[in-house]
Formats: structure tokens, sequence, C-alpha cells
DNA sequence: CATGAATGAGAGTTCATTCAT
DNA sequence: GATGAATGAACTCTCATTCAT
């Protein structure tokens, strides 16, 4: 429900001094809040300019400081972007790991909830699924070294893979569930894609709908003989 | 009917140089084919790199011209991206305008028929999906003016107008059309998305039944009441 | 006699235009010359302030242009360096290769003829003697990459080899040869060291004699039973 | 008569800080101890990476510091160097001025004393024949000021005037004892130049009685008539 | 005295663009 | 029309230095 990333954590403003009475409290307090900081900053250009188009200057001015003072947080500018979008599919794993149905026992409804899940993350946070970008392009900008790229693509897998062992657990042949995945990821991520440009905005309302439908769908093309428990995986 | 800048000649073959004494009659075909060259080259590059990634010495290099020398062809590298969109978004428009049903008179298979060839377009030329890249994303990279970035935005809304007409013949309200389409659109760019990523190969080849069964749904949403307002606009 | 590397190559004033009747003639020759121009503002700005010190921009306005421009002619800063340092050791090869006694069959005239060549190479070039100066301590500065540094010392030890050889000729074992070779290197690095920094002028002319005592010394260690021919090296 | 900021007090081992309870009677004891520290830290760091290639952050690290604290003891990066090598120039003037001949009287043997005391100040202590570097070669890397430079010529001519001075009671003219006592410097740098650097090792034992052959040879070059000018300066 | 945060200048490098030839 | 040389602005990143705490 709560969106802890996209909201900002409490920043004290800058030059806004700690009592001196609570710091001993919690050591790194700011030091975290100002590096939050900086990480808003840089979602915000991102999200707005493209790893690229955003430079190190225009991210360093929105968070209100020197191009020099992020190296003191990050060690690079793709270092940037890989906590932000490691951070980011972190809580994406968590969210889809946390759900489950109402009803405990019943197959369809366990991918029904890991589906959702999914899908619900991406429609509260929908910047996050723009941060994604370049990865689930499967693009390689220059800007993009292939080991964190690498590293990113597996913690993608990682989120998709509860919901494909559901249908697996469902049924389903294991090349058969992947590409299913995949194919909710996609209609997720077409559902989305407009709606958070300035495009449309009454769309966005209607994309849970949209999507239920595809579930259902999804699950209607169910294999014909369930098969018994044990070979999956 | 479009500006001498968007057409796009019959593109030759890469490296295929048109030989000098079978030289057209038609003045200025020399050129017009050179400059075809570099937008061909220039798609390839943008494809694989992406609007920044993607320099004029590597565009020139790819269509075997030095850098400057594509400036006898375009004012900038704007607007090299800008003929490439434009003339992608141009083609859209007449497959979109070119579709008709099989049987005339039956308002959903007019719809379907201009759903079918949006979605038929993309699918068979994913490039220009992925062209349309920054475009759908509503995006605002350093390399694209905002002026541009307007023009580019009018010829899509164009290019889903006929399809939102149907829907509007059909008896739906204009902005429930428009919403419709958008979704539709969404739909697309979402199924299209991670099928020439590398990321699934076999997704491709199901892509047009998922596509067709969403439409389904959607003719299936048609209003209850048709309207008998004729074709307003 | 000729310091062809110390001398530049007549460079045409920038601006200056080759008669067009010339142009054919050598293709490429402005862009050596222009080559050339660099690599001597780089010389001098090595000379003064060191490896580090000399920034790309100084050695660019002493060529007379901006700094992208050197970039035309070599791929880094680095890469000045070596060429620099690198067409040094080749002159010093050629030139210690090209050296043979006035009377042949004497073997302690050719090692004389080997050192002294060595020697008088670098009192004629005693800039060349600075160039090395990273490679001569043995230093990793930051702004040298071990691999050229290797490919650098592989190059130094070929020019250090004739002498060497020669002293095997005459009797020494190699070990040995190799050290007298290396002490002999660091006594005319030692003795020109301090005659080109303005510090003192005169004893410039005396260094030579200085050597020649040295060399005398050293060909008195020569080992006492002479070995025969044919099994050095 | 050394200025504080030049005097090194007696160096504690790296890491080995003074206990609290042992603390010294004198005032400020530790002080000092803190500040020979970073100069321990910045001398090492020097010798490995060079004046530019050392940053300060690099010596407050070896120092057990942040590079903050540095400038609690130094004004500058730049006076680190200062301090270091004006304190290496010192230690060498006080052991050439505290030698002299076994037998007193005989002007040759105390030309050698001088002379030899010289040498074996840099062959005990390589390290500061490596400080010196950018001294000895008379070069202005960015990091030094010129007035900097200035100050420590004047130590390096203290520091050789003493050998001058007792060439010229042995008869030379003033210029050409200069000169001589140059070419010595010069002769001992060639010659410990290689020694340190791991080019080869067994040539630093030998160095001795090279160095003394090549006195022997300056002493026979004394000049014919010895001056009974007495002492002058 | 020492720290951690921050700055500002400057480093090497890339790149779209211009222009004489 | 095309080239090769060159520019100038912008880039990412480093570093000596300052200062409130």
């Amino acid at each position: 429900m709560a969106k802890p990333v996209e909201t900002l954590p409490a920043v004290p403003a800058r030059g806004g001094r700690t009592p001196r009475e609570t710091r001993p409290a919690r050591e790194g307090s700011d030091a975290d809040a100002r590096r939050a900081l900086v990480l808003a900053a840089a979602r915000a250009a991102f999200f707005e300019l493209g790893l690229e188009g955003a430079s190190l200057r225009e991210i360093a001015k929105r968070a209100g400081y020197t191009p020099g003072a992020i190296y003191s947080y990050f060690a690079s500018k793709e270092e940037v972007y890989g906590a932000l979008l490691g951070e980011s599919l972190e809580r994406l794993n968590e969210h889809v790991a946390a759900s489950s149905p109402a009803r405990k026992g019943s197959a369809p409804a366990l991918v029904r909830a890991k589906a959702t899940a999914f899908f619900d993350f991406y429609r509260q946070n929908p910047r996050d699924l723009d941060l994604g970008f370049y990865l689930f392009h499967g693009m390689q900008p220059r800007g993009l070294t292939p080991a964190l790229n690498q590293r990113l693509n597996a913690r993608l897998r990682d989120a998709l893979a509860p919901t494909s062992d559901a249908l697996v657990a469902l049924g389903w042949h294991a090349q058969d569930a992947q590409t299913e995945v995949t194919a909710l990821f996609a209609h997720i991520a077409g559902l989305l894609l407009l709606s958070h440009t300035g495009r449309i905005r009454m769309f966005h309302q209607e994309s849970r709908a949209l999507f239920e439908r595809y579930l259902d769908a999804m699950l209607a093309r169910a294999p014909a003989p369930p098969k018994t428990r044990g070979e999956q995986r």
C-alpha cells in the first residue's frame, strides 16, 4: 500500500542542523537521507530525460548539489542507476514474494495472487516501470556496463520466478510457463506504458480491469490434464 | 502530400550503389538514393544504440560517409531522427488508411480492420516500434527539441484517428473511443515489446492470437444502445 | 650528427595553404607534419612539466590547437607519450646498431663502439634522456598503462642488448655483462642528468671525457681467462 | 636553527602510536609525533607514486587520517612535499658538515671526506634521492610553486657548498670547483639511480667502489700550482 | 584535533557541427 | 557533393581545499 520508495524519507532542509542531542542516536541517518535525496533526484531526472539524457550535472542540480558531491555517495553515474533499479527490483521481489491468495490451497488462486502482485506493484509505482526501461528492452546503452546489466537481469528473473513456478504447479510445462509469464510482463508493461506519460489520465483507472480480463484469459488456457505434483522444477 | 524530406524512396539494398550507367531519367534520383542510404544506416544505428548512443560518426560510417557529409542531406542529427520517425508514422498512416474489411457495412468489422492494420504494421516492422520509443514514452531526451517532439506527437495522433473514428461510428463516446484506442496501442506496444529483444523467441509467433483475443474483448464491451449520431468530426 | 627528431619537420604555418600543384605529390604529408607538430609540443611540455604535469590542454595550446583536435592524431594522452618515447627508443636502437669500430676484429673496440654510440645518442639528444625518465626509474605513474610500460621496457632492453652482447663476446658471463651495461646506462643517465637543466652549461663539454674514463675502467675489469668464442648466446 | 616545520622528530614506527600513559613531559610532543606520522606516510606515497600521483587522500589514508586532518599540520600538499624535501636536504647538510678526514691537515683528504659523506648519505638513504627528483631535474611540475622551488634549490646549493669549498681550498677556481661538484652530484645520482628500482640488485654493492674510482679521477685532475689563498669565504 | 560534507577548478575525452578545399 | 581538420561545448570524474560540527 505504502510507497516507501516514492515517498521521500524525511529529508532535513539543507543547512538545517539536526539537534545535537539526537545525533548519536542513529549514526549515519543524515547521510542516508542525503543519499536518498540524490536517488530521488536521479529517479526524476532519469524518468524525464533517460539514462543518457540525464547528466550528472542535472541530477546534482536537482538534488541541490555540485556534481562532485554525488561521488561522496556513489562511485559513478552508472552506480546511481544501478542502485535505483536494483532497489526497485528488490522491492518488486519482496512484494511478489509476500503476496498470497485469500484461500490457501487453490492453485489458480496462487497464480492470480502472484501475477496481481506483479501488476499492482507497477501500477502503484509507475516510475519503477520506467526505470527498468532499458532492462526490459534488452538494451545495452553506452552508459551501462555489461556486468551491471547482467546483475540486473538476474534480479528481474528472480522477480518473475514465483509466478512462473505457480504456473508450473498448475500443470504447465516449464517452458510454456516462462513464455506466459513473459507475455504477462509484456502486457503489464504495455498497459502501463502510456498511463503515466501525460498522454491520457483516465486510462490508468481502467487498467486493472483490463489486466484482470487478460489474466482470466490466461488461466482459461490452462493445460487440459493437470499433472500430479512432483516433477515440477 | 508528404514533404520531400519525409518521403522515403525505395530503399536500395545496403551497400548496393546505383551504377552510374543506369542512371535513371529523373534528375536528383541519385541524391534521393544517397539520402535513403543515410536514413537506412541511421535506422540501424538508432535501433541498436538508441538516439543518444548512436553518434553521427557511427551513422556516417555505416552509410559509407564522413560525418560532415550527412549535413549535405540533413540539417542536424535530430532531423535525421525526425525524418526517420516521421516517415515511419507516415507509412503507418497509409497502412491503416488503406485497410478495409472484406464485407463492407459492418461497423465492428471496420474497427477490427483498422485495429488489425495497426497491429500488423508494427508486427511486420518491429523496428518502427523501436524507433518511436522516445515518442511513445513521452520522453524528452537531450537530443530532441520540444518543437520536433510535438510535430511527431501530432502525427501519431493522426495515425490513431481512423481506429478511434471507427469506434465512434460504432457508438462509443469520443472520449471513450480515444481511451480504448490508446489502450489498444499500449497493448500492441507491450505485446511486441519483448518480442524482438531476444528475451523470448516463441512468443513472437503467438502474439497475433493474443492480440485477437484482446480485440474480441474490446469489441464485446461495445456500448449497449448503438447511437445513430452519424459521423461527428 | 643530425638530430632529425629534435629538428621540427618543415611545418606549414597554420593557415598557410600548400600550393595545389604539390598536393597530390605526397598524400598525407600535411597530416604527418601536423602530427609531428603535436609531438614536438608534447615533447617540450613533458620535458618542462612531466608526464602528469603536462595537461593535454597545455600540449594543445603549445601546438596551436584545441584539446579536442589532438584526438584526430592520437587516441589518448598516453598514446602521445608512447609515440614520443617509443620513437625515441627506436632511434636509439638504430643508432647503436649502426655503430661499429674503426678497426674490425677487436672485441674491446666493439664494446667501446657500442657503448659510445649509446652515450653519444643521449649526449646529442638530451631530451630523449629526459623523456625516458619514468621508464628509467621503473616508475608506474598514474597516466601510464602497465601494458604500455612493458612495451617500452622491452624496447629499452633491445637497445641495451648489443652492448651486452659485445661484452659477452669479450668473455663476460651473461649476467655480469648485463649488470655492467645497466651500470653503464646509469652512469650515462647520471652524467647527463643535470647537463641540460640549465643548472650548469659548461659541464656538458666535459662529460664525454668523463665517460671515456669510466669506459676504460670498465674494460680494465675484463674477466681474466677470455673464453673461446662459440657458446655465447 | 631549523624551522619547527622542517624539523623531523624521531619517526615512530609506522602504526606505533605512542601510548597515552607514557606521554612525555614536553607539551606538544604528541603533535610532533603525529606530524611526523603524516610526513612518513607522505614520503612513502611520494616515493611510490610521485608528486602528482600521490593524492592527499592516499597520504592521509596511509597516515590513518582523513584528508582534512592533514591541514592541521600543513597548509597545503605542496608544503608537505616542501617539508619533506627541505628536511632531507637539512639532514644532508648536517651529514656533510659533520664529516671530516681521519688525518687533519690534508686538503685532498678533506675533499674526499666531504664528497664521500655526500655519496654515503644518498647511498644509505636512497629515498631521499628519489624525493629530490623534481628538484634535481630542474622540473617545475604543476604542484610545485616557483617560490618553493627556489627555496629548495638554495638548500641544495648549501649542501653542495662544503665540498666545493674544499676544492677551492685545494687550489681550484671557484667556478671550476662548482662545476666539479655538480658533476659529482650527477655521478652520484646516476650511480644510485637504478639501484633502488628493482632493475638490478647486485649493482648496489659495487656502487661505492665505482664512486671511489670516480673520485680518484677527479682529484687527479687537481690544478697544477696549488694556490695559497687560504680560506676564502 | 579530526571528521565528513561539500565545493570549484580542472582533468581527459567525446561529439555535433562548421568550413575551406 | 564529400572530405578532413578543427572547434567549442558538454560530458564524467578527480582532487586539493574549506568549514561547520
